[in-house]
DNA sequence: CACCAGGTTGACC
DNA sequence: GGTCAACATGGT
C-alpha cells in the first residue's frame, strides 16, 4: 500500500524546495510568532516582532515585565490586539517564571498539556511551540492542512487530522517541520478563499486512503 | 464595500 | 459533547 502523504511531502519538497521552518531567531521569538499569528497574516506579525524588537521586548522576562500599552501598540498591526496582548503578557510570564529552556525541555505529553492550560494557546499554537521551539514532533494542523486534507476527500477534527499525520509518517521532527512548511507555502500560493481549485500538487495526490 | 487571514475562548444548547 | 459569535487590524 502506497504512502500517499509521504508521496505528497516528497512532491511538495520537488515544488517548492526546503522550507527551513519557523521564521524565528530565537525559540521565544517562536512563542511569540505562534501567539500573534492566529486567524492573522504572517506579513502582520512579522511587523509586530520588528516592533517588540525595536522595544527590547522579546525576551520573557522583559515582555512579563512590560507596560501592557506598549505591547499592544507593537502588536496591534496582528488584530486581536488586547486580548493578544494579555495573553502575550501571561504567556511571557509563565515562560519567564519556569524558565524558557526548562519548559520546552519537558516530555512532549507533559509539555503539550501545560501549554494548552496557558490562556490562548489552543491546539494548534502549543503544537508550533513544541514542534518549532522545543523541536519535539508532533505534527501542527492549521486552516491550510484542513484544506488540503478536504480537497483531497479527508476530514476531521484537529486530533482525527494530526493522529492521521502522525500514523502516516515517520516520527521525525525534520519531516514534520517542513511538511507543514510546505503544505502553508503550498495553500498561500493556491489554496486560498478557502480553496485550491489550481493546486496541482494536491489534486494529483489523492490522499483519501483514509476513513 | 465585502471577505479573509498559519485560532481560541466562553456562552449556550 | 458540538456549535457559534466575539475578538480587531490590514490586505485584496
Amino acid at each position: 500500500m502506497p504512502n500517499h502523504l509521504l508521496e505528497l511531502y516528497q512532491n511538495l519538497l520537488a515544488e517548492f524546495g526546503p522550507q527551513n521552518w519557523w521564521p524565528a531567531e530565537t525559540e521565544f521569538e517562536v512563542v511569540v510568532g505562534a501567539l500573534l499569528t492566529q486567524q492573522t497574516r504572517w506579513e502582520s506579525v512579522e511587523q509586530a516582532i520588528r516592533n517588540l524588537k525595536a522595544e527590547s521586548l522579546i525576551t520573557p522576562d522583559a515582555l512579563a515585565g512590560a507596560d501592557r500599552g506598549v505591547i499592544e501598540e507593537c502588536i496591534r498591526c496582528t488584530g486581536f490586539y488586547r486580548q493578544k496582548g494579555e495573553r502575550l503578557q501571561l504567556l511571557s510570564q509563565y515562560f519567564a517564571e519556569n524558565g524558557l529552556s526548562e519548559i520546552l525541555a519537558k516530555p512532549v505529553d507533559e509539555l503539550r498539556e501545560e501549554l494548552l492550560s496557558q490562556k490562548g494557546v489552543g491546539p494548534e499554537t502549543a503544537d508550533s511551540i513544541i514542534l518549532y521551539a522545543a523541536h519535539k514532533p508532533v505534527f501542527v494542523i492549521d486552516a491550510y492542512t484542513k484544506r488540503i486534507c478536504e480537497c483531497a476527500g479527508v476530514t476531521g477534527g484537529y486530533d482525527a487530522l494530526q493522529q492521521y499525520f502522525e500514523e502516516s509518517l515517520p516520527r521525525d521532527t525534520h519531516l514534520y517541520q517542513e511538511f507543514h512548511a510546505l503544505i502553508v507555502r503550498c495553500g498561500k500560493e493556491y489554496c486560498t478563499k478557502k480553496r485550491c481549485d489550481e493546486c496541482i500538487i494536491v489534486a494529483s495526490n489523492p490522499i483519501t486512503a483514509r476513513v
